[in-house]
DNA sequence: AAGTGAGGTCTTTTT
DNA sequence: GACCTCACTT
């Protein structure tokens, strides 16, 4: 294979960026114009080129799923493995980093890897131990504290300990945590980035040897990284190594978890002798889809600007349907798709889009009513279930027994006496001694220094957890698994738990026991690890796929957030109302606004053929009445490009003219002007419950926002 | 120590 | 409407 292979199936745009001379590239690439095709074929031009080998190129992604599409289409590429190139994602790679140099990292060889859930626990272990009140720190928060100070490369002694209480107290239980890890051996995702930054920071041989070997760095989805992983990057690119990004700022959804988008706007900036080019033509869309979403981003004022285009034609209209309710509107949906199969349109074309996943449930009754086949994206994965992660917990604490995450997690799992008070104790030794659980109990078992029933039980415990280590060493990972779940009780445990859930959990268990197995006979150990570490590393960091296996003929439901990188040939973007699309949290601020509104263009640019978007007069929210108001994203949009879905002589779709039409049951409705006895003016904003119940909120001119009760508040139409 | 009921909360998600 | 946490009971 010659390099016409490589630069012969692209276009113009995208040839000039695969053959661009090495340096310091940003590609800006809408949607569906080839970004991992521009990426992979890089790759493949380095390759054919001999301007590098495999060896000395690192492409970087967010997701186990890209790295993993990246590295079979290189392979299919250029027809041969990727061999020595490392392909992974930022948490992957700086975990092989971490693994080979864990002394310089200033980890313990077997370090473990904390998924969020452990991580929440863990947190919510030290606040208790710290004594402060849960209300007044919930964990939740303090998690999110500590990773935002994490992803911006902030260890607790760089914070400034004078600012308020508050955040004094959320360093406190930072730092605590920290020593917690520490003294555990266990790192969170934001630590493997953080300790990564801090190996080539602080160790000059190592980043020289990386920089000397990784010449050529390429990063997918670059305007979803932070500031952790840009400094990273800026690191080991250096002054002279060359950096191939590509990236959409169009499509950044994720500042909420640190993605900086300056990072794409800076971009220029901080790399020297960078050029950036676009990609602008779109494979995957019609005229009038890419019409409407460029017409809707060009809302945004932070940007770097970019227009899709598309040689195809214009395709069919977008269709707005105003639905009643959320019934409604689900059964809307679920017709046009039922209509679509009966013309030989298999179900898997298309695809359900919503902004909160509470959305899934209504659509996924009429779908299920209807018989049609589906499938929810986004739940729970296979590494998180609770007896997965028990069973892992056995085998890591029969390995490792100072991982405290392990210990708490199982030590009560079966049930077997040891309760809070026998808890309260042990940590109280653990935080006189300064010491893992397991050593505290060690330690108060030796000296008998507990009640009598208690220490039975801790002993039975600490035997089997010992025995358990004993037993499992040296056998085959998916034999050691079994024998694990076996010991430990947990499918009698499961056993109990009533209904099909218990079966499921065993089951899965056995699945488990299955994947173990497997996973050794793989041989993906790409970082030399042994076969156990190397497991429990996968679990952790690739938590297993929801994915339904790719034949199956069926409907796709999932949020905005989880569409992205993904086409389907009809899209349905439901919920299209004010306060859920844009989101309300994120109605005031400018900023936040954007990016609800990028997430609408992510949407929109997710279809291949057909766009339907869908609004509610009346929906029901967490148990609650609302009577919205259309989504101004679909005002956005140029009203020529729109076909208003009529039913059966129904209502109209006010959205561009009037306003909501909504009739509510006590006659009022949101939008019109009220007056009120004490208040005076003011405008309806939105109707919540029934009835004698019904609550109507009522922005008046003079006293601001107000809930009242409808029944009561006698308000008069102005 | 384990099981039950009330009350508060509720965006988006990967690693 | 569903889930999680906490206080209370057994």
């Amino acid at each position: 294979m010659d390099v016409s292979a490589v630069l012969d199936p692209l276009n113009a745009a995208q040839r000039e960026a695969v053959a661009a001379p090495p340096g310091n590239i940003l590609v800006l690439a809408g949607a569906g114009s080839g970004k991992t095709r521009v990426l992979v074929h890089r790759i493949a031009w380095y390759i054919q080129t001999g301007e590098a080998q495999p060896f000395g190129i690192l492409a970087v992604t967010f997701t186990n799923k890209a790295a993993a599409e990246m590295r079979s289409r290189i392979e299919t590429l250029l027809g041969q493995p990727i061999g020595g190139m490392w392909v992974g994602t930022f948490h992957g790679i700086a975990h092989r980093l971490l693994r080979a140099h864990w002394q310089d990292a200033g980890l313990p060889q077997s370090f473990q890897i904390l998924d969020s859930e452990d991580q929440y626990r863990t947190i919510r272990r030290v606040i208790r131990a710290l004594e402060l009140d849960e209300s007044q720190y919930p964990p939740r928060e303090a998690q999110w504290f500590i990773n935002a100070r994490k992803d911006e490369g902030l260890r607790p002694q760089h914070l400034d300990e004078s600012g308020d209480p508050v955040a004094r107290q959320m360093i406190r239980i930072y730092q605590a945590y920290e020593d917690t890890c520490k003294r555990s051996g266990l790192v969170d995702f934001a630590e493997l980035l953080l300790k990564a930054h801090e190996l080539f920071r602080d160790n000059s041989g190592i980043l020289a040897h990386y920089r000397q070997r990784f010449r050529h760095v390429l990063v997918d989805e670059f305007q979803d990284t932070n500031t952790l992983q840009y400094a990273w990057l800026r690191l080991l690119v250096g002054g002279e190594g060359a950096l191939f990004v590509v990236g959409d700022d169009d499509q950044s959804v994720y500042s909420w978890r640190g993605a900086r988008m300056e990072n794409i706007l800076q971009f220029q900036r901080d790399f020297s002798n960078s050029i950036l080019l676009r990609l602008e033509q779109n494979y995957r869309s019609t005229g009038i889809i890419l019409e409407a979403a460029n017409a809707l981003i060009a809302n945004n004022k932070t940007r770097l600007g970019k227009q899709l285009w598309t040689e195809d034609g214009e395709g069919e209209k977008i269709r707005l349907y105003t639905a009643f309710n959320e019934q409604d509107e689900a059964q809307f949906v679920v017709d046009r798709i039922a209509s679509l199969r009966s013309s030989d349109i298999p179900y898997a074309s298309s695809a359900i889009l919503y902004r909160v996943s509470a959305q899934s449930r209504v659509l996924e009754e009429a779908l299920m009513q209807a018989g049609i086949p589906y499938r929810v994206y986004g739940g729970q994965r296979f590494y998180e279930r609770a007896e997965i992660k028990d069973a892992l917990a056995y085998l890591r604490l029969s390995v490792y027994h100072d991982d405290d995450a392990s210990f708490e997690r199982i030590i009560n799992t079966p049930a077997r006496g040891i309760g809070q008070r026998t808890m309260e104790e042990l940590r109280g030794e653990v935080k006189r001694k300064q010491c893992s659980l397991w050593r505290a109990a060690a330690g108060i078992l030796h000296e008998k220094s507990m009640r009598a029933r208690a220490l039975a039980a801790l002993e039975k415990f600490m035997a089997l957890i010992a025995r358990m280590g004993q037993w499992q060493a040296g056998r085959p990972l998916g034999e050691a698994m079994d024998g694990v779940i076996k010991q430990s009780g947990l499918i009698d445990h499961y056993r109990k738990e009533k209904g099909e859930r218990g079966l499921a959990r065993i089951e899965n268990l056995e699945e488990l026991v299955t994947a173990a197995g497997e996973f050794e006979l793989a041989d993906r150990n790409a970082e030399d690890l042994e076969p156990l570490p190397a497991f429990l590393a996968h679990a952790a960091l690739e938590s297993g796929d929801t994915q339904a296996d790719a034949f199956a003929d069926c409907v796709h439901l999932m949020t905005l957030h989880s569409a992205k990188g993904l086409e389907f040939q009809n899209v349905f973007l439901v919920g299209m109302e004010e306060g859920l699309f844009p989101h309300q949290h994120n109605t005031e601020d400018v900023a936040r606004l954007e990016e609800e509104r990028r997430l609408c263009y992510v949407g929109i640019t997710r279809s291949q053929r057909t766009l339907t978007l869908c609004h509610a007069l009346r929906r029901r929210l967490h148990g609650a009445d609302f009577y919205p108001q259309p989504s101004r994203f679909i005002r956005e949009l140029p009203e020529e490009l729109i076909s208003p879905v009529r039913l059966g002589g129904g209502m109209p779709a006010p959205v561009f003219s009037r306003g909501c039409e909504a009739v509510d049951p006590g006659g009022l409705m949101p939008g019109q002007s009220v007056i009120h006895a004490t208040f005076g003016r003011g405008v309806i904003l939105n109707l919540e419950g029934s009835g004698s119940h019904a609550r109507v909120q009522v922005n008046f001119e003079e006293a601001g926002c107000k809930w009242l009760v409808a029944a009561y508040a006698g308000l008069q139409p102005a």
